[in-house]
DNA sequence: ACTTTTCAATCAATCGTTTGATTAACTTTG
DNA sequence: CAAAGTTAATCAAACGATTGATTGAAAAGT
């Protein structure tokens, strides 16, 4: 049985993914989630060693998944650089709610003043993705196809915290879009194709219209 | 001893409201708050009746502070719908920029799925700041003086979430921008003013150019 | 004299984790 | 092939530590 505990481990870490997101890490009890889990709680110790060990189990499943979806757009010598863009947008929209819970539960971990070895593998995480969206701007501004007077590192903390505030606040972005934000199908039918659309109007008007003054 | 009453309550909330953005509201025992605090145990909850109360106090504290600094933007006649964008942005920053702490610890609380008194105020609250930006852009609107094809809630969802993005994940924003973002004259000196600039000229492209195609 | 505030001590409940026994699965051996 | 032996998986029960909360007495204030 080499494959079915392999099964069980990644129902448990499926379990744990959305507890944690719901309830934080502190507010998720290893009683609650090996509960959900329908697993005797000492699986969680023998598995995982301990909570903290869960938690790592976790990031590191996404991350070796994550690696190997990551595509360099911006090596690509033969488009535009705001195709670059668009591309970047459609591909970081379509990873993001592919990890919903993984995404809310990272995000509270790095509102936390706590410093962990996952806290710090997050941070690494994240810097990879915006690496990648400063070289796509930096290399549009040298070609002369965005204004100079951009500001790269701000564009991304408006594309990574629109996303962010649409799922990760539910009570209010749902009371807002008069859909419910924690239900998969609304996310992945209406809110990803507007937030696409919107996001993609919105950085283009600021590259491209940013040091127009003609209205 | 009427006022130094006040001011010992004042001081515990202010400590609370600190700790709470720090650990969340699980991971802030008690004991840790009235440690920081410098006052027993025991007084938290002669004073606040229970560990909730003591959240809910921290709230109320500031929405009666909130309340008395609401101005009606939308309601001023003699001034562009441009310019009641500015104001607000204006406003806004300079609002979540005097209640970092608090502001942290409230999108920690709409992060989780609990619902509790404290989580409806919160969305209560948030829903005005919205209705109230609403407004301005509706009128903006239907004045001609906006292009029709805009997402209105989703600019609140990129003012709300850069600033979120910028304030709540400190670790991450402070290695991208290269300064502590958990500084708080930082954050006036150097972030406060690049976000006012950025959110501005961003939301003035996209208003007013936005089905602009002559690039 | 009386009320309010403060405190150390303690409460029951829950926390994450460990234990030792039991069961299941696989390997070795006769 | 089947019995014995070995390892891995699972479980109820319990561990010590910590949690939020309460107590009753002492201290401070009026």
């Amino acid at each position: 049985m080499e494959k079915e505990k392999t099964d069980k481990k990644d129902h448990i870490l499926d379990v744990a993914e959305r507890v944690f997101a719901e309830h934080g890490f502190d507010g998720a009890s290893t009683r609650l989630i090996s509960g959900e889990a329908g697993v005797n709680m000492a699986m969680l110790n023998y598995y995982f060693g301990s909570k903290e060990g869960l938690l790592l189990a976790i990031f590191e499943r996404r991350t070796t998944m994550f690696h190997g979806l990551i595509q360099n757009i911006g090596n690509t010598e033969s488009i535009s650089s705001w195709q670059k863009v668009e591309m970047y947008i459609e591909a970081y929209i379509n990873r993001m709610f592919n990890n919903n819970c993984f995404q809310k539960m990272l995000y509270q971990e790095l509102a936390l003043s706590r410093k962990t070895e996952v806290t710090d593998k997050i941070t690494q995480l994240l810097m990879l993705n915006i690496t990648e969206f400063r070289k796509i701007i930096h290399e549009g501004i040298e070609r002369g196809e965005f204004g100079s007077d951009l500001d790269t590192d701000m564009m991304i903390a408006t594309l990574f915290g629109t996303k962010n505030f649409l799922v990760n606040t539910p009570h209010v972005s749902s009371l807002m879009f008069g859909f419910d934000m924690t239900d998969q199908a609304n996310l992945d039918d209406k809110l990803k194709p507007r937030m696409k659309n919107y996001l993609t109007k919105l950085l283009k008007a600021y590259l491209l219209h940013e040091n127009d003054n003609s209205k």
